[in-house]
DNA sequence: CACGCGTGGCT
DNA sequence: TAGCCAAGCGT
């Protein structure tokens, strides 16, 4: 019998049900020992890992998966098969070889982080959470991870998959992000003394095969007698999360300028920020205290060419939500002659090419809402 | 510190 | 089908 204090997890829940005992590490590392993924990255058991390996496939796995890394990794590693050749390596043949793996800041900060090694810890990764945590690219996930997994160090690196197979284990009905610091307490508790980078490694396993987002296969799960939301038939429902705040309205113009040979007046996003170097219809700024009346003031600015008078106000709206705010954007069309030439820095697209630009979902709602006649089938 | 980064898997 | 979205890190 396990005892009192031990999470509350002998109480009966609800004054009902029988008592859940609580989940321990060596039941998941048996499982773990038996159905562990051969991956490229990973040594024979009870070998010793590489920390120049475990840190290369962490970094490769930030926000990518397993599939994917795999065919990156060794051919990585048979370039660089060393933290000096990389170091030796310039920028440009690291980059190459992380082409199509994205996050390419992720192949800066690796280069960065190599040289740093090499250069201020003689080669090897300095093998406490602390320290590591000051290396370029590496954050409180990735130190945890290299200190457990290279370093047997008894740390607990808490990802995606980590939070989902303790709120469900524990029915953390807190919503994340909110419930980050409880699951990171209670996952802290599960960690074995011994194995700690198995345990990690384990859980990760879990989370990612059977202790799926969604349908998890809980039938196969070493932990099925001891997850509570699963007793409970919520298991698909944790863990919950705050539907992220909208973030304020903001509203703007777009002026859809059409010449008479059909052609758009078109220009380029910067480079950097949102929606950077895409091809966009010229508008106003987008604001929370955009104000229609100054719209005209604009346009003439914008494009001068186009007296006030012209400008037609499209009835309605085009609407759109981006990650973090909801855009509105009130659409003026005004056409132009034959010869027209585009301002400064915009261009004429014909209608037909537009389909080929590096044109935002945004746009083209707003070209088609500014030409309905166009998509009239 | 809220935001954006790249890609591929999911519906 | 194409739009949605993951979920570590740096800024």
């Amino acid at each position: 019998m396990t005892l009192a204090g031990d999470a509350g997890r002998t109480k009966r829940r609800g004054g009902s049900g029988p008592a859940i005992p609580a989940p321990s590490a060596q039941n998941l590392l048996r499982w773990y020992d038996r159905e562990r993924r051969d991956l490229p990255w990973r040594v024979a058991p009870g070998g010793r890992p590489d920390p120049y390996r475990v840190w290369l496939s962490e970094i490769m796995l930030q926000q990518t998966r397993v599939e994917t890394v795999a065919r990156y990794y060794e051919r990585f590693l048979a370039r660089f098969p060393t933290i000096e050749t990389l170091a030796a390596a310039r920028l440009d043949s690291v980059l190459k070889l992380w082409a199509g793996l994205g996050y390419y800041a992720r192949a800066r900060n690796l280069y960065a982080c190599a040289c740093e090694v090499v250069l201020r810890h003689d080669g090897r990764f300095p093998d406490t959470e602390e320290a590591l945590r000051e290396l370029p690219g590496i954050g409180p996930y990735t130190a945890a991870a290299i200190a457990a997994i290279a370093f047997g160090r008894k740390a607990t690196p808490v990802d995606g998959n980590i939070e989902r197979v303790i709120a469900r284990l524990f029915a953390i009905e807190t919503p994340l992000p909110a419930a980050k610091p409880e699951l990171r307490r209670l996952a802290e508790r599960l960690v074995p003394d011994e194995r700690a980078g198995d345990f990690a490694q384990a859980m990760m396993d879990l989370g990612a095969t059977i202790c799926t987002p969604k349908r998890p296969d809980c039938a196969l799960c070493p932990w099925n007698e001891v997850c509570i939301a699963r007793a409970r038939g919520e298991a698909e429902e944790l863990p919950r999360r705050t539907p992220k705040s909208e973030g304020a309205l903001r509203r703007g113009a777009a002026f859809v300028v059409v010449r008479e040979d059909g052609a758009v007046l078109v220009r380029r996003r910067p480079r950097e920020g949102l929606l950077g170097g895409m091809t966009e219809i010229p508008g106003t700024d987008w604001s929370a205290d955009f104000d229609l009346r100054n719209a005209s003031r604009a346009a003439n600015r914008l494009i001068p060419f186009v007296s006030a008078i012209e400008w037609r106000r499209r009835p309605g709206s085009v609407r759109h939500v981006f990650t973090h705010f909801p855009l509105e954007l009130t659409v003026f069309v005004a056409s132009a002659p034959k010869e027209t030439e585009a301002p400064r820095e915009m261009r004429f697209v014909k209608r037909e090419r537009l389909d080929g630009e590096a044109l935002p979902t945004l746009m083209r709602k707003v070209v088609a809402h500014a030409l309905p006649e166009d998509h009239q089938t």
